[in-house]
DNA sequence: CGCCTATTTGATCTGATTCAAACAATGTGG
DNA sequence: CCACATTGTTTGAATCAGATCAAATAGGCG
């Protein structure tokens, strides 16, 4: 990201709710991608036992540090473990546009398996933790486990799917249901990885975030998002999200969680 | 589509360069499919066998007729063979946003292969030939031939690439950059495919229909594509798209091809 | 020719941006 | 522990890109 800084390094701390210690690392990948994969898909024992097989480099990141860049050839693909991703690309004036968010679970640049270059970047938004899992690897898996290989391309459809809802916010909604959109499907998603408690989950974002990716100025995000607390909706803080009135917001939102594919269970 | 009728019916004949005649429906789809996937990747002897395996039922479509409808379970994918299709939503207050345009050879539905149910519609613009593969089919080549499975894969992929370009697009970019992006991005595909001869191919849409694109207006479209025109980068009208200045074109779109993740040969 | 739809052009309105300044919160160094 | 620096948020005023409304014009097609 185009800060190095590191200001807000310990506002956060993703997973407060396992106090469980992991023995290892392959440990805590497996619980987090198995939790992730459960809530879009259900598992047999097979695809359980193919996920376990998935292990990696741990590395750990800075807040506002690139795990990839436009314009990288990775040969591994990440798993992030704890913290908190955006995916975005810089346009020509200075501009960014983010578009996606990912959360612990996630494997965001999946893509890269078939894509040699990257076409925008992924980046850290606080200190993160992540697996680099080997390309190598993964085909291996793969082959073996050719289940599991369509459990990682559905996961790559629905992330397709989320960009496709955005697009419609973007194009044709304007901005006080655009940003309830968002927070509506940043909930339902962090509930079904298990991270939200009581209507409230993290969400590290600075209202500039928050426009950059809705397609809005800061200062319009400000605005709207006082609309949206007046409202009594929500209350976003202290990079914590609580929605106040979850059928409120999502009719303002007009917010249909179907395109997340999740499981039943896990919406 | 909302509109259920077939006024430009003989408007449009996308494919007037081949004059051969085919012997039967497999040998035109697989010529198709041949040409979009050697646009993206470099296909061994095995992968085009695995491609000839690829059959179905031939269906002709009308204008404006849905192939797949939000809300449906297909268990068939669709291969076009000839016209132009595009994938929409519509919102609530009856505005809808155009996601993506594709050619014939595109697959554009082979996200229902792992995705149930559609969040989306996809239909004609023209009046069209598709070629409905069954799911099973798609899964039996898989199962024989890994490296099929990951060239669609791949295509999805480069379709969600797609998508995230229209999302900076329409999140970041105004009107002017906006459609003549979107005019580079019709045209280097359309070349890819071999579909398009001296700075022409056929783009059958209505100015309206390039808003629902873009998220402009068509009155705004209107206003945009004369302000191109008068710049004397291209020329849009009966159906059909003529750049007559590439480089300023893209100049002033800010066009980079590189998202569509072409093979150098095509791109 | 006449109908229907698409395009163009003008006038007005509005959601959102930009610029600017005040204010709040958080972290840092003395 | 306080003062200062930094970054983020809020509020106000001016401006602008694009939407909307409305009417005129142009193209195809039966």
């Amino acid at each position: 990201m185009p800060r190095g800084d590191d200001q807000r390094a310990n506002l956060h701390v993703v997973d407060k709710n396992d106090g469980e210690a992991f023995k290892n690392d392959g440990e805590l990948a497996h619980k987090r991608l198995l939790k992730k994969m459960e809530s879009i898909a259900n598992l047999s024992e097979e695809e359980r036992e193919g996920l376990r097989l998935i292990t990696g480099q741990r590395v750990q990141l800075r807040a506002y540090e690139d795990v990839v860049r436009e314009g990288d050839r990775p040969n591994s693909m990440c798993l992030l473990l704890d913290g908190f991703l955006c995916r975005y690309k810089v346009v020509e004036d200075g501009n960014r546009q983010i578009m996606a968010f990912y959360f612990p679970g996630d494997t965001p640049d999946a893509m890269s398996l078939f894509i040699d270059r990257m076409d925008h970047s992924l980046g850290t938004l606080v200190p993160s933790t992540i697996l680099r899992v080997p390309h190598q690897t993964m085909f291996e898996v793969f082959d073996q486990h050719p289940r599991v290989g369509h459990l990682f391309w559905r996961d790559t459809l629905i992330d397709a799917a989320v960009f496709r809802e955005w697009m419609v916010g973007l194009g044709r909604r304007e901005a006080y249901g655009r940003l309830a959109r968002l927070l509506c499907e940043v909930m339902t998603r962090m509930r079904a990885l298990g991270l939200a408690t009581d209507g409230t989950c993290e969400l590290p974002l600075t209202q500039a975030e928050l426009g950059d990716a809705t397609g809005l100025s800061n200062v319009h995000v400000s605005r709207t998002l006082g609309e949206l607390r007046n409202d009594n909706l929500l209350e976003f803080k202290g990079g914590s999200l609580t929605i106040l009135d979850w059928n409120g917001l999502a009719k303002a939102a007009d917010f249909d969680a179907s395109y997340l594919h999740l499981k039943a269970n896990a919406a």
